[in-house]
DNA sequence: ACCTGAACACCGTTCAAGT
DNA sequence: ACCTGAACACCGTTCAAGT
């Protein structure tokens, strides 16, 4: 019983491209555009067609479902993540490039906040990232499976640290922000904990921006740190 | 402008049950049985009106609409992650306990891998593990904000790990999982990274199970040194 | 105070029919 | 080979009307 395996859009040939307005690439593009103007729920199939002056169902010719174009889109994210050459930097700075760029191209682009983690990522900018973060941990003097433990660490820290900080925008983004009412509500629900209360007084609630930076910063060379001394023993 | 701030179901007083099946406390009982039964996309406001034989439009009596009804739901996730009690055990012994526990309570219920990150956890699970971890990582040493980006360095790294893995499980759960097969997809899209097909080439694809396991012990073994070390310096 | 059904404004996807 | 529209089987939510 073999079953079919796992299946990924980039496994398989696209239809070629024949009318000018008309592809996968096309396609693709618009839905992007939709997901950067409206988010993940302002990309419907019908919307798309509409911006695409075609009926929706016509899509279904160049793309097998919605889900198939979601996976095909999201390897857009992956577009601007660097990784600085470890053989002219040291890897640590290679690793903490890479981790900020991460979490610059979700931030720049929210609706992959609902993506990542979820999706395979075998699209040729997700491979490359892959490739090259290999190659990283490689330099850096990483060996047969632990050259994965440690990018799946990386990037498990930077997309768990960083799909909060994109869900946190989204929810903040409607009311314009007040610290001392959300202070207020927090309290409100946390009343039992005193423990919590007392963190509930620091300046967290003034300049999240910069306290999110801080500690992405901080957890970062945690990691990183951890990373390293995993090397030396 | 001061405008509405955040809103969280928590933050409201719940309606009061009368009749004994009509509840919100029922209504989330039924709602996480379709969950855990169906997962995410097996709940429907439809679905839970016939399973609780009423009308689906009579659960927003007691509930203002499904993301609050989620948000209900969602709390049960924390209630069995624990924290043994750092006064009796090591800060690291404690922290590793509770790191385990997250990635187990997410692995049980795969519908809160759609969830988590991405919802407000204010219910009283959530706190409670919010407090007993603040109160870990003080008795540490951690002090003043560093406290709270030790807690969310760690559970960053926790749900960056488990997320995919979710995802994985889910994936592959329907094929057979046949590992030649998905090797050979594999590595079909990454062709020209030869770094990544020397990935490929290894035990990874055999027993995922364990290889997940593996990674997780060892990033999280570099996360609670990257954190011993911000002790100490 | 609580519950109902009809109705609104959407979805993704299939498929026979057209050119 | 490509595109269309109608149709199917769903959604979440509102609201006037019932008891």
């Amino acid at each position: 019983m073999t079953g079919k395996a796992f299946s990924s859009v980039w496994l398989r040939e696209p239809r070629k491209a024949t009318s000018p307005g008309r592809s996968r690439e096309e396609i693709v593009r618009a839905a992007l555009e939709l997901l950067n103007e409206e988010g993940l729920d302002g990309l419907s199939m019908r919307k798309l067609g509409a911006r695409l002056q075609s009926g929706a169902t016509s899509l279904y010719w160049y793309v097998a479902n919605k889900d198939e174009l979601l996976e095909l889109a999201y390897d857009e994210v992956w577009s601007d993540m660097v990784v600085p050459d470890p053989g002219r930097v040291s890897w640590r700075h290679s690793a903490s490039a890479l981790a900020h760029s991460m979490r610059q191209a979700i931030l720049r682009r929210p609706w992959a906040g609902n993506l990542i983690g979820r999706m395979p990522a075998l699209g040729p900018n997700a491979l490359r990232v892959a490739d090259q973060m290999r190659r990283m941990f490689k330099v850096a003097g990483f060996a047969g499976l632990e050259i994965d433990y440690a990018g799946s660490t990386l990037t498990a820290y930077v997309f768990g640290m960083t799909i909060p900080e994109v869900a946190w925008n989204a929810a903040t983004a409607d009311h314009s922000y007040d610290a001392d009412e959300m202070r207020a509500s927090v309290a409100k629900a946390a009343a039992q904990f005193p423990d919590m209360l007392e963190r509930i007084d620091m300046t967290s609630y003034d300049d999240p921006q910069a306290m999110r930076e801080m500690a992405f910063d901080f957890g970062l060379a945690s990691v990183l740190d951890g990373l390293e001394r995993r090397l030396v023993t």
